[in-house]
DNA sequence: GCCTATTATTTTCGCGCGTAAAATTTCTGT
DNA sequence: ACAGAAATTTTACGCGCGAAAATAATAGGC
């Protein structure tokens, strides 16, 4: 049976033209019944499928959507993409997911390649105001209808779709005060993703309206390895006694399965309860919180809202044609999980 | 400043004609100095970049290479991939990264786009023999070089880099076995990836010829929740004390992880030593393992060379113009990490 | 059965670029 | 200043397809 290598050879053999070919692709609905099964008998025999890149440098409006993590390798990324990907498989479009693998170039270059792919549109996670180009950012928000998630840059894109940190480190830390401990907090000093940084601030404004100290204690270490740094700081902290309070609340689930993993070394004991030397706390609801010793108690994200929630504003942007009027701005708080750590 | 749209347009400003700017963009010292003085001014100021997709379309060879993988989430592929994708763009080449989410429609759909993408090759770790659709799979690497690895389809692609699961079995069963234990084999009944039969099939081989017999504990569950199918099913066996030997091995790191946190769970306390209940080892040497309470014991993957090879390999691949001659096949053995869980 | 209104199909052109061949310019050595 | 080589430009085409305009086919009304 004969190769077919291009939409033309297919026509051929369907005795359909080209054109005729192509609105059928584009949908089945648009030509007549008895054409319609003539290219589908052909179909069966020749499995032919249209050069997808050849389709996106010519249709005006294409279905594809870009997602752009900044750390891929990070499971809390990983998770999230994944449940973008799956909606907007559902929603008929055609997502291709990138990883800036936590480098600004990187970065850039990918948002230069998604330009060529015309998009219809970008849900993108930046590193970050402090990491991201911003200008490249601003240009490519201009071009391309783009939402931002988990990391915002003020002003920049049409909408962006994030975590309210505050609910994040209130709900944990009224827990935590509640059961009876006032916690620390445990952060990087200098954090690759810019969401630790509004913790911390929550948390000492928590920590003020319940007219306690607050006591940040900030570790070294940058990059994305997080649990390491977590760990090394744990260590350090533990050896000198220097944890300024028996409860702790970390910034993040990957600092805190660094921290349990220090502690065990440590023959320390962590959870709730009277023959426990430390609680741990935490924020994310990590794919793998709920498998540490002990399974973490956290601050969880609402991954399927977020996903839900990115995806359907990315729909709503592309139908009114790229601008939404306001910036829509959205921040999903947290449901409390509670765990043995803490 | 007038905006540029191609590189017509951008031939335009700089003086020169387009098809010497696109031999400048395909090789930069193809062209004479004061040419390349001219196109490197005229960029400085406007700004411009071939777009890639109708570069791939016309190109003969490209520089693309494309990472297939069957499961982003799992961070051990989320880690290989990193790994793969930062060798490939130092050997200067453009890698798209795919994930099949488990599904093997999903396999086949990103192979017909790869297919378009025009790829100077492929790296493909196949969903499996069991999962993958074979003959999709022979036809794309009869059209594309492509290169196996992780998991092998018997004569398909131009060669596979993979792990040597006997050793890995062989180095944990031995050093178990020295230490003074003798180890059941702990696993999925119907495990997603098909590098956990070797495993099975090694452990068993590795028993036989220490004269012992062999102990498959194998539970129940599909999907990649590995951790989750590893905790249901050792709650199980523990609470009804049918786990056959105090030393555990697992046909991986995730199961492990989540046998640790059933055992947690359960107050067993596992390690290597008098006051310990159970030891646990496994194999992989997963981001976390390091991070377990206890620390995993575990057969790592020398992620390094695995990438180095596979890399390496396919440009040889390359460069020999698709074919290498012989298929080839190349198995990575473990090396042996010792820590507190066994 | 004839004419118009409504699809459906074909014609023609364009997207942004690579590539090959022929014509022209520039460079090198003398 | 001149022959020959090397680089560049021109010209022309192709890639695989979408989209608008032009044409053909069908349906409906009388």
């Amino acid at each position: 049976m004969r190769k077919i290598r291009n939409m033309e050879e297919f026509a051929e053999v369907s005795g359909i033209s080209r054109p005729t070919v192509s609105k059928y692709f584009h949908d089945p609905d648009s030509v007549r019944d008895s054409t319609r099964k003539r290219i589908e008998a052909a179909l069966a025999k020749y499995d032919y499928r249209p050069n997808m890149f050849a389709v996106n440098q010519n249709r005006k409006l294409t279905k594809n959507v870009g997602i752009v993590v900044p750390y891929l390798a990070d499971p809390y990324f990983a998770e999230i993409a994944r449940n973008i990907e799956e909606r907007c498989i559902e929603a008929g479009f055609h997502p291709s997911l990138f990883s800036a693998h936590g480098k600004p170039e990187l970065e850039n270059a990918i948002l230069d390649n998604l330009r060529a792919l015309k998009p219809a549109g970008v849900l993108f996670a930046p590193l970050g105001r402090r990491n991201s180009d911003k200008k490249v950012i601003e240009d490519f928000c201009r071009d391309v209808p783009t939402i931002l998630f988990d990391s915002n840059i003020e002003g920049v894109g049409a909408a962006f779709i994030g975590s309210d940190n505050a609910s994040f480190v209130n709900q944990t830390v009224d827990y935590l005060h509640r059961s009876g401990d006032i916690p620390c907090f445990f952060e990087m000093r200098y954090p690759a993703n810019p969401n630790a940084i509004r913790r911390r601030d929550a948390y000492i404004a928590a920590m003020d309206r319940l007219g306690m100290e607050p006591h940040v204690v900030a570790v070294e270490g940058t990059g994305w390895a997080f649990e390491e740094i977590g760990r090394q700081g744990a260590l350090k902290l533990l050896e000198s006694d220097a944890l300024p309070t028996r409860t702790v609340l970390c910034s993040n689930d990957r600092l805190a399965i660094g921290f349990l993993s220090a502690c065990y070394d440590r023959g320390i004991v962590v959870g709730f309860g009277p023959d426990c030397d430390l609680r741990v706390a935490s924020m994310d609801d990590h794919p793998y919180s709920r498998f540490t010793c002990p399974p973490l108690t956290t601050a969880a994200h609402d991954y399927d809202a977020v996903a839900r929630l990115t995806v359907e504003t990315l729909l709503k942007l592309i139908e009114s044609d790229g601008t939404l009027g306001e910036r829509y701005e959205r921040l999903i708080s947290t449901r409390l999980i509670l765990r043995a750590s803490a």
